[in-house]
DNA sequence: CTAATTGCAAACAGTTTGCAGGCGT
DNA sequence: ACGCCTGCAAACTGTTTGCAATTAG
């Protein structure tokens, strides 16, 4: 038989998408959990986060220019906001595609992606 | 005084922009600039290509998930379209942005980047 | 001639993997 | 006690940088 364990670092690792709803890079992942676990490895953090993707924990969100951030699988379909001052990313309700796209023939679309970059609200008043 | 050289090597990899219109990894360009230069290295492509960043030639063409690419400057609006057979990357023109976003207070938009991800026309009769 | 440019290899950052010891069960 | 899991270090990929040799002007 299998046998998954449960461990303080998976914990720790769970805790922060729990906590912090918002996608979060791997770093920012092991910085929020080192509060639980001081000693935990990056390496485990890759390792949790893969494999809670694979059992469809997970969502990986890829921003363009980005390191690959993971949020909470099962939202339902939305965009994201990157702000360039504090680089954090937010999730935004609702789809903001255009409905015809009128492309030229033979591109087959299958999924589409869109980011809003700027300033987010507790940036915004610093300026 | 500067001195800015013509060199073989920059030629060919200005050459692989004009060539082929759509946006290129450095790989991309190093491997279709061999053709001229053979023992063209990749720190070479990486240099010349940042240095026509610089220049305002090309711009980055970032994609989720994907390396840059680069592509010649100066083109109007448009988004991209990423074929997840062979991985090309093409250019869509005109903007497939909602008008209406209805964003919660505070978040302040400078930028938006589309992608569409799918086959492209030559992978398409593949299926 | 002489300094910008190149090619190679070393350095980096982010991610993955191998392995010996640690710890759930 | 068994063997999954962790931490560390080494391996990898994409990109940048240092340096001696090359070459454009």
């Amino acid at each position: 038989m299998t046998a998954k364990r449960n461990t303080k670092q998976k914990s720790a690792i769970e805790e922060a998408f729990t906590n912090i709803q918002r996608p979060l890079s791997p770093t920012e992942v092991c910085d929020l959990a080192r509060k639980q676990v001081p000693r935990l490895g990056i390496a485990t953090v890759y390792r949790a986060i893969n494999e809670m993707v694979e059992e469809g924990l997970l969502r990986p969100v890829d921003l363009p220019g980005q390191n690959t951030r993971y949020e909470k699988a099962g939202l339902h379909h939305h965009h994201h906001f990157h702000c360039s001052s504090c680089d954090k990313v937010f999730d935004l309700e609702g789809c903001f595609l255009k409905k015809d796209l009128n492309l030229p023939k033979g591109f087959d679309v299958i999924q589409h992606d869109i980011t809003l970059t700027g300033h987010c609200p507790d940036c915004n008043h610093d300026f």
